[in-house]
Parts: structure tokens; sequence; C-alpha cells
DNA sequence: TGACAATAGTCGTTATAACGATTAATACTG
DNA sequence: CAGTATTAATCGTTATAACGACTATTGTCA
């Protein structure tokens, strides 16, 4: 484990190391965004808006808080009630008032809004296939696993879905 | 090199494991995007007017053309040409037809963008160290390595920086 | 050379994002 | 139990992004 096996498959430059890790994070996650969004367009869905059908998918039948729904999207979204508003209105999800604590709204998603995610299932794993499959199994465990460790630093991790 | 040293840390889930490579690139990304988001907004600049200031700090005094830097930015915006009136009404960019071509517009960086730029090299330099030191240096090298292969399908790679 | 295609960039329009201030309901505190 | 702070969500406004259609310049080829 501690033999000398660095491949030196690039000059070790120290300097830019921090900033090339940055660039290329951003640089293959824009690569992966974009590819589903080109999946998303025929649907008219963006990918916030996908994000939270799946947070509610994965959310129980009682339906989550709007800040609880921000807190778990991947990419955070400051005004949540404008992007719930146009999901609302065309009904992939539907919103309550709480009955306990009237200050927050409840939102699940409605058979349209699961029915529109059921079909997308299959093209997005698809879709993943087609974007990683070159990589061995083994790398992209070793690859989830350094990008958790990466953000771990300064994120509040809400409940997973 | 090939002994059973899979230490299990998670229950290696073969059908989750592309989507949670997606999530947590993603999810990683964004939350690296947002601390450089905080540090530009004192400056008015977006991550993407940075990252123009960028390439064109790279590129020669030639100046490059729009599609140019399009093409180079870790992000692609599909309207260049209103980030960079924004950019120029600003006193960043200086921007003139080409002289042989004359479809193409040359875009040169100026001493005031330069300016701009250097002031944000620091503190940037410190914001990757502050989101990144906690990986040791082995770590990142792999980490960059295994993100230029997942994203090696299929982007058109301009050439770098 | 003259028609047609390809390329570079621009612009009109609509929808969305971003920022801050605001309302409403609940929790705390003396 | 009144006053203040906190939390949840909404709204007004401005700027930006996204999508096509459009103009101008150059290349291609019969």
């Amino acid at each position: 484990m501690l033999q000398k096996r660095t491949p030196a498959r690039k000059p070790l430059a120290p300097e830019t190391l921090l900033e090339d890790v940055f660039v290329n994070l951003l640089r293959t996650a824009d690569a992966l965004a974009r590819g589903a969004e080109v999946l998303l367009k025929s649907t008219g869905l963006s990918s916030a808006q996908y994000n939270v059908l799946r947070i509610l998918r994965g959310a129980g039948s009682e339906g989550l808080a709007c800040s609880e729904i921000a807190c778990r999207m991947i990419s955070r979204d400051p005004d949540m009630t404008r992007l719930l508003d146009r999901m609302e209105s065309r009904g992939l999800i539907a919103r309550a008032r709480g009955k306990e604590d009237r200050r927050v709204v409840k939102t699940c998603i409605t058979t349209e809004g699961l029915r529109v995610l059921e079909k997308l299932d299959a093209p997005v794993r698809d879709l993943h296939h087609r974007q990683l499959h070159h990589l061995p199994a083994k790398q992209l465990q070793q690859l989830s696993r350094l990008l958790e460790r990466a953000r771990s630093n300064g994120e509040s991790s809400c409940s997973p879905d």
C-alpha cells in the first residue's frame, strides 16, 4: 500500500492541483447536467423541477415542507415558491397548508406527476449508462466516495432521500 | 493489486451506482460553485463573467472570437453576445471586428479587467484551499483524473486554456 | 460569376433566476 | 400575557438565461 507506485500521469503540479480539481468538477458536472437537460426538454421539465419530483416521490404521501424540499435539492433554488407555483399550475404537485403549524405548506406529488416521472425512469437510467458506463465499477465507487469527501467540508447535510 | 481488499464502504449497490455518481457530482459541483459565487458577489461578477475574464487573460493580446470563448467556458452559455455586452459596458473587455474575416469579433481583456482579476487571484486560491485542503494530494489527483475520464465520453474538447 | 450553403454574431421575446423586503404564524422570555 | 425573536413562505423588482429567428459575411461549386 505504501510502495512508490505513483504513475506520474501528470507532472504533479502542486500549485494548480486544487484549481484542476475545481475546474474538472464543474466541467464534468456541466457535461452530465447538459445531457439530462436535453433529455428533460421533451417533457418541458427543468432539471430543478425534475429534482423536486424525485424528492417528492421519495418522500411519503404526507408531503414535504417547502424548506425541506429546498434543502434536499441538488442545486439549491433560492425561490422555491415560484418553482412550485409553476409545477402546481401544470398539475404535477399539490399544496396544502399544514394543520398543526399553519406556517408550513405541505407539498405532494400528484398521480400526474408520478406518471411523468415514471415515463422518465428508463430514459434517465439509460442516459447515466451512456454517460458513465466506460468507467469500471471500482472507479465509479472511488469517484463517488471522493466526491462525498470533497464536499464534506462546509455543507449542511439534510437527511438524505 | 488483485487481492480482495474492497472495504465494503457501501453495500455495493450495482443499480444505484451510476445514479450515485451523477448526483454526487452535481451536488459537489454546486457546493463548490456556490462558494465561488459568494466570493465573486462583492465584485459584481457572475461566475460566467469571471470565467470569461480568466479565459481572456490566458489568451494572447490578439483576443479571441466569441465562439472560441464560448467553447472554452466551464458552463456553456448559449448567448455570448449579451454576456460580453455587459462586460464591455463595465469596461472589463474590449471588442473589435476582425480585419481579415469581418464576421468575427475579437474580444480582449482590458487593463481594468486585468486589475479586477488580479485582486481575485489570492482570494480564489484561498477559497480552493479551504474547500479542498482536507483531501490529501494523492486523492486530489485521483479525483481529477477520474473526473476527466468521466466526461471523456461525449464532449467536444476545445484547446485547453 | 451567381446561386446556395455555411458560419459568426446579433437581436426579440418569453420565461426564469436572484435579491431583498414583507407577511403570517409560532416560539421564547421576562 | 405582552413584546420580541424566529421560522416559513410569499411577493415585487431587476437582471439574466433560453430559445428561435434574423443579418451579414464568407466559402463552395456548377
